[in-house]
RNA sequence: GGAGAGGUGGCAGAGUCCGGCCGAAUGCACCGCACUCGAAAUGCGGCGCCCGACUUGCUCGGGCCGGGGGUUCGAAUCCCUCCCUCUCCGCCA
């Protein structure tokens, strides 16, 4: 969330913020209920002290055995006035929250302007498109086809959008998982297995609660809910926590399953494995200094077009525009895998520098040595990759014409050297 | 699920029975200074977080002892409630 005093304190440029995002929340009544709340409290600290050095006296009277009826009595209305004073200061700290949690981080100026994702920028791409002398298929007919995902019985067992990975596809699919990691591993990344469970606390952090609660599957009876990526458990490790300077950058990695309830996206990408409500991802995340943070989100990115690279996909890189970057993020870089079996490139990782939006809220901080205080340190995080659509990707981009599936090179090792799927 | 014990500053650990002089002893860690060629050891001093005020000061005031609520003039300390940890029993992958 955004830090109140800065909010105050420049108006405008949250306003401008809100409106290159393209979205509206009524600023000037945080302004003005935070000048109530400052009111109260200057009134209500007052009283407070009156009342600290009236105690003081009143136990000092008690040991010398003194009457303290009178006197206490008098400190009952004082204490009443207290309490609503502080009564009424809550009230209003729960509204300026209420306001402050669902405003949208700020974008660094880096973020080319635009209304949605049709006006992102091209950063760069790599590799040559495949040219086929047949026309390629898209992944779920290849998938169906060599009985590597099973559609239907994940549909009759769960649900749309839920698939069952099957024989050679679910081999594929642990491989790519396992790749993944080792990789990042030598990158420097600790291996972690989180919680796919997570408290409203933990979920609020990240930025998911409350603005997003429709997209999140939850266990009611339990307060929980399923993470709808790694990020969420992966930044909170250290919520509540203040941490050494000297020890920044922390680099975490995890494969998990995500659980997103995908509302609001009704008849998209209905077919295949583009859009489910349970995917695998290896999720990077990275807490550092703000003096660090681009660096880091470059080497992140870089380690995320690795796998790519590594697996011969072409890809290319955009950076969102302020339309299209998500609520708690600052700048945004996305990864597009080519897909010949679609003609066209789909998101395979989103990288981000969240600044201190995501810290401020989980309340993670870093102390630097020899200075006072605390700071808040940046978040950043990328997709490193999501498992499912680099999956299908390697099915359209290596198909041949009987439908067979060429395995990448550098996964033969995790598949018991197999060279063909078919 | 049942029974019990406990959650205090970066860590360890007193204080809680008998409410006030406790934002909190002591030790460790850390930071200055002294000693030293340097280091260790030793000695001295410092050492939490958040909010507010203005005369922006080595200033003043308020709040914080797991979270929330209550009793009281006054709560780390008493009561209620929730969360978490540990031990034992039961059940179970």
């Amino acid at each position: 969330m955004l830090d109140l005093k800065f909010l105050v304190s420049n108006p405008h440029e949250v306003k401008d913020n809100l409106a290159r995002r393209g979205e509206e929340i009524d600023i000037d009544s945080i302004i003005e209920l935070n000048q109530k709340r400052k009111d109260f409290i200057k009134e209500v600290e007052v009283l407070k002290n009156k009342r600290n050095e009236v105690s003081k006296k009143i136990g000092e009277l008690k040991r010398q055995n003194k009457d303290i009826s009178e006197i206490t009595k008098e400190m009952k209305t004082v204490s009443n006035k207290i309490s609503e004073y502080d009564s009424e200061i809550k009230m209003i700290e729960e509204d300026i929250n209420g306001i402050l949690i669902r405003i949208p981080n700020m974008l660094l100026p880096e973020v080319p302007d635009g209304k949605d994702e049709s006006e992102n920028i091209l950063s760069h791409e790599w590799g040559n498109r495949r040219e086929f002398d047949f026309d390629p298929k898209p992944h779920w007919e290849l998938a169906e086809k060599l009985n590597l995902v099973d559609f239907n019985r994940g549909a009759k067992i769960a649900g749309s959008r839920f698939s069952v990975y099957i024989g050679a596809g679910a081999k594929l699919e642990r491989a790519l998982i396992n790749f993944m990691l080792d990789k990042h591993s030598e990158n420097g990344y600790t291996e972690v297995i989180p919680p796919l469970l997570v408290n409203s606390a933990t979920m609020t952090g990240t930025g998911q609660l409350p603005k997003f609660e429709d997209d999140l599957f939850k266990c009611e009876r339990d307060g929980l809910y399923l993470i709808p990526t790694a990020e969420v458990p992966l930044t909170n490790i250290y919520a509540g926590e203040i941490l050494q300077g000297e020890n920044l950058p922390l680099k975490f990695m995890a494969y998990t399953p995500c659980f997103r309830r995908e509302a609001g996206a009704h008849g998209q990408d209905t077919r295949g494995l583009i859009r489910q409500h349970q995917f695998n991802k290896v999720e990077l995340v990275k807490i550092v200094t703000p003096e660090t943070a681009w660096e880091e989100l470059k080497k992140l990115l870089e380690d995320a077009e690795d796998i790519l690279r590594q697996l011969c996909i072409p890809y290319r890189v955009v950076k969102l525009c302020s339309g299209d970057v998500g609520f708690s993020a600052a700048f945004t870089f996305d990864i597009e895998v080519w897909l010949p079996g679609q003609k066209c490139y789909r998101e395979i990782s989103s990288c981000s520098i969240f600044t201190d939006f995501q810290s401020r809220r989980a309340g993670i901080r870093y102390k630097v040595k020899g200075k006072k205080g605390t700071e808040y340190p940046y978040t950043l995080n990328g997709s490193g990759l999501a498992v499912g659509r680099t999956f299908l990707a390697i099915l359209e981009n290596y198909q041949n014409q009987d439908g067979s599936i060429v395995i990448p090179e550098v996964l033969r090792p995790y598949m018991n050297n197999v060279e063909v799927i078919s």
